[in-house]
DNA sequence: ATAAACTTTCATTTTTTTTTGAAAGTTTAA
DNA sequence: TTAAACTTTCAAAAAAAAATGAAAGTTTAT
C-alpha cells in the first residue's frame, strides 16, 4: 500500500467510525486529516483533499475548535489561517470525554433524577418505574465519574499501575 | 410530575441520547420502554405507545435482540410474542460494549494496523503518518482492552475496591 | 389442508441531517 | 479608507437515514 492510499483509507475509516458514534463524517475526516499531518493545514487544502465546500469546512473546523481538539495557527507573513489537531491522544481522550459528558450525560442525568423522583402510587407498575430509573441514575452517575477520574489521574503512578494491571 | 408524563419524558430522553451515540431513536425508545415495564410488552402495545408502524417496531426489535439486550417471551395460551429488556445494568453495559467493540472498534483496529504498516519513505510527512497511526493503534487497542477487563472483572472484589477508590 | 393470527420484509415515502454556495462579514496592508 | 484576501453564516438543496405499510411469510389450532 502506498502512502496516499493509506492516508485516504485512514481518513475514510475515521470518518465512518465517527458517524457510528454520533459525530458527523466530515468533522471526523477533517480531524483525521489533521491528526496525521506533520504541519498545519490551510482551509483551502482541507477543502481540496476532502472535496468539500468552503462552508462545510468552516463549520466543521469551528465545531472541532469548540471541542478543543483542533487549533488555529497563524504563520508569520501569511494571511491565511492554518489548523492543527491535538496530537496527544491522552489529551484528546480527556477532551472528548469531558465534552460529551457535559453535553449529553449531564443533561440525561438531570432528567433521570427528575423522573425517578415522582411519587409512585402503590401499583407494581409505578414502583417498578421508580426503582428502575433510580438504578439507571446511579449507574450512569457512577460510569460518568469513573471516566472522569480515569482521565483525571491518567498520568499519575496509580493510574499507570492500574492500567497495566488491567491489561 | 405524573407517572405517565415521567415515563414519556424518560422514553424521549433515552431516544435522544441514543441518537447522539449512533443508535437510532426508535431503537433506543423501544429499549427505554421495555426497561421500565414490569412485565413483557407486545408489539402491538409498543406500536401504540410510541406511535410507530408495525414494520418499524419489528425491525428495531429484531436489532435489539441481535444486540442481545431484548428478549422474546412467550406467554402460555397466547399467540402473540412479548418482549422484555435486559434489566441488569451491568449485564447491559457488558453486552453493549462487547457488541460495539466487535462491530466497530475491531474493524477500525484492523485498518489502523494496515495503514500504519506501510513502508514509509524518508520524508518527514510519511514518517509522521506512520508514527501517528501507530500510536493511535496502540491507544485504541489499549482502550478496547481496558473496557473488556473492566466489564469482565466488574463484579469481583478488586474491581469493587477500585471503583470505590476512584469515586 | 386450511385459515386465522400473527410477524417480517422491502420498495417507497418521509424525516432528519449534512452540505452547498453566494452574500455578508472581517482583517490586514498600503 | 479602501480593497484585496480571507472566513463565516445561513437559507436552500442534496444526501442519508429512518419509517411506513402492504404484500409475503410463518406458525398454530382445528
Amino acid at each position: 500500500m502506498q502512502y496516499k492510499e493509506a492516508k485516504n483509507k485512514f481518513v475514510q475509516t475515521w470518518g465512518a467510525l465517527g458517524s457510528q458514534w454520533g459525530i458527523n463524517k466530515t468533522m471526523a475526516q477533517i480531524h483525521a486529516l489533521l491528526m496525521v499531518s506533520n504541519e498545519p493545514v490551510s482551509m483551502e487544502d482541507i477543502m481540496e483533499e476532502l472535496q468539500i465546500s468552503r462552508g462545510n469546512a468552516s463549520m466543521n473546523l469551528r465545531a472541532l475548535m469548540d471541542w478543543g481538539i483542533v487549533y488555529k495557527e497563524y504563520k508569520a507573513g501569511e494571511r491565511r489561517e492554518f489548523f492543527t489537531a491535538e496530537k496527544d491522544l491522552d489529551e484528546l481522550a480527556v477532551k472528548i470525554s469531558k465534552e460529551r459528558s457535559k453535553r449529553e450525560i449531564k443533561p440525561a442525568l438531570k432528567v433521570l433524577k427528575e423522573v425517578s423522583s415522582i411519587e409512585a402510587n402503590a401499583s407494581a407498575e409505578e414502583k417498578h418505574f421508580v426503582e428502575q430509573t433510580t438504578k439507571l441514575y446511579d449507574f450512569v452517575l457512577q460510569a460518568d465519574n469513573v471516566l472522569d477520574k480515569i482521565t483525571e489521574y491518567k498520568d499519575n503512578w496509580l493510574a499507570q499501575i492500574l492500567v497495566k494491571f488491567l491489561k
